[in-house]
DNA sequence: CTAAATGCAAAATTTTTGCAGTCCC
DNA sequence: GGGACTGCAAAAATTTTGCATTTAG
């Protein structure tokens, strides 16, 4: 997933991507990306500001912030298991999962019994134990897509 | 399920942990409780402390935070779909899913194709249509469970 | 050439910490 | 009474912004 063919493709993929979103493709967006895209853990904008610093030593933290804003903004990379800015918390210790509308940001919690008995894949037998596993779903809740009708 | 008979059900359950944890049961520390089981909207410790203010003039952010902080630690809650502190980023934007060790916080992708094909429960239409959903698997990976032994 | 992107510095936001006083058990 | 907890203030950590300069197209 992570070899350099796949990189490789990735990069192409991203130079289309910017050019049909008139985006630069200036020396620090390429960089940056591909480090993202070689990355094998989900990384910061702090540690890929490290990881890049031999290569380019001029590049500002800042310029990270607003490139992988600027990449997140066109579909290019995901933001992980995040919901921006500040934590966020909930008393419902109970199995449950969650919706999130990626136009406001709620997050609604939703039951779904029967997918406990649901099997995961077998290869997870090999990363380790399991204690719990959640779905979240991303989508346009009723209320804003009204809005944006109306 | 954030009915005033629930609320209670969780404070009593929220007293009995406190007292299993040694944990003392402060004015702050309840009301912090009773208006997070309360809320609806996962809401941010400064949220929290925002509501808490009319009833608790004096209560201060920062006790927000530790004791929220501390309620984690001992799973009394949760924090929602966030990986500590920094935003992380990737650049794999095919459908995959995420395995999470609570002990090193390690992020690793796995792939379920035929969770594609797995409906959601039906009362989601009733809340908006739906982009795409993904599994976060939660437990201890193979390295830690090893160094704990060892 | 020109609009967009970068780097720098400084600010804003979010979270954590040290310490003196307070409060639960 | 004593250790745990809180509030205050200050610091640390994370992210964003304004502006002069540089660069891609």
């Amino acid at each position: 997933m992570m070899d350099a063919e796949s990189v490789h493709g990735k990069l192409k993929d991203f130079e289309d991507a910017c050019r049909k979103a008139n985006l630069k493709i200036t020396h620090q967006r390429l960089e940056i990306f591909r480090e993202l895209a070689k990355a094998l853990d989900h990384p910061s904008a702090e540690t890929l500001y490290m990881r890049l610093h031999k290569k380019l030593p001029t590049l500002s933290l800042d310029t990270v912030y607003r490139t992988l804003t600027t990449f997140e903004d066109f579909g290019m990379i995901s933001r992980v298991e995040t919901v921006k800015s500040q934590a966020r918390f909930e008393a419902e210790m109970s199995e449950h999962h969650h919706l999130i509308c990626s136009k406001c940001g709620k997050i609604t919690d939703f039951e779904w019994t029967s997918f406990r008995e649901v099997d995961l894949p077998n290869e997870i037998d090999h990363w380790g134990s399991v204690n719990k596993k959640n779905v979240i779903v991303r989508g346009i809740c009723n209320k804003c897509s009204s809005l944006e009708q109306g």
